[in-house]
DNA sequence: TAGAGTACGGTACGTACCGTACCTTATATG
DNA sequence: CATATAAGGTACGGTACGTACCGTACTCTA
């Protein structure tokens, strides 16, 4: 990046850009993601966050109240983002099985600690709002699956309108179970198992039984 | 040479008796469940859960190394425990949903929270043994679930042998999904979702397709 | 039953981290 | 240039962890 900026004399004293606004914000959450990277959520301080990012925990402080926040921020601006446009190969079980391999890896980016520790330390019941994982009715990965089993109705490959919203999630809920409980060890042939043993034989099943 | 009245009486009252091996070791981890009843798992510390007990840090450090060792003593102990014998009423929706809704309420008991907190502490790169949850091997839920699908086959219900392990682990794993996910608020209409809706239809897929 | 080993009671300590208070200083904006 | 704003920096109070140390009660054995 750009590293045009005149870093401090050593006396502390004039001399360096002091950084504001969005820059330093951005420093800040930049560092909160290595850290994140580096030691995971649990080794994760703010002291060393702020170290990292050259400045101090005031700074920090100005911008998130506590740890959890601050490394909500760091992951929706640093996470890698699942391609939510899930591809249309006239394939149900080839879209399905792309698309869940493809929020694999950026599951196993963030981490099961990470998410354990968000939902241990955050205050749930009273600030509703923000959490680490949305209703089903504003989840991301359930809207794409839903346009995923759209496809395959439009194309005849399904009947309209029949598959329920828990068969829809199913393979998105188990993924992500066993990304919290095998400690992020998640092979490719769970994913090919949670398709082929219980996605696609119930998607025919509910066809068959129409 | 102070006043040393030495009480042996065994029901000593204060300043009496002091408490050794089995019997200080029960206080603790009653004192540890009280904490974690009444607070949950962040707010339960070490020095509280001595003072409860009646005893000091010291103690407590000597059983057992850390927190999240403490916590899953007093589970072991003291949380509620799902009956693994499981009914045989003669129908398989029935046995499933009662089983389920079986241990619903001992999930319940311990709380998403605890359990995030101890997936979150515990250092199971390093000592892979005694997890939070064991593998489905040994998961003692797997097993009477294995054995439910058994009855269901001896009375000819089932066809023998042709469910997978992911089918019959799908209703405890998404029980616990929900249980991880909706901060402990699961309802019964969930458990009747992944009978009737997953459980059902996959065992009748799979009887129909042979 | 004496003596030795064991383990409890109790206190104090060092470390780590959190979150805040307070002050100084740079800089954007009028 | 004047001023408000926000960054830099330090220090502090508070909580909790985990350990060290010591004196003492209890237990077990010779």
């Amino acid at each position: 990046m750009a590293e045009s900026k005149k870093e401090q004399a050593p006396n502390g004293g004039s001399g360096g850009t002091r950084r504001r606004g969005d820059v330093l914000e951005n420093a800040i959450l930049q560092a909160a993601w290595d850290e994140l990277v580096e030691g995971g959520y649990n080794r994760l301080t703010m002291e060393a966050v702020a170290v990292r990012a050259q400045t101090n925990k005031t700074a920090v402080y100005r911008r998130w109240p506590n740890k959890a926040q601050l490394v909500i921020a760091a992951l929706v601006k640093f996470a890698p983002k699942p391609s939510l446009e899930a591809a249309d190969t006239g394939d149900l079980r080839t879209d399905v099985l792309t698309f869940l391999q493809g929020i694999l890896e950026p599951l196993q980016a963030i981490g099961p600690e990470t998410i354990h520790g968000l939902m241990s330390e955050y205050p749930g019941k009273e600030h509703p709002m923000s959490k680490p994982l949305p209703p089903r009715s504003e989840d991301a990965l359930f809207a794409a699956m839903k346009s995923i089993v759209g496809n395959a109705e439009k194309r005849g490959e399904l009947q309209p309108g029949h598959l329920s919203e828990r068969v829809i999630s199913l393979p998105i809920d188990l993924l992500r179970y066993e990304m919290l409980t095998t400690h992020g060890q998640v092979s490719e042939d769970i994913i090919v198992q949670i398709v082929d043993e219980l996605f696609l034989p119930l998607v025919r099943a509910k066809s068959r039984a129409d």
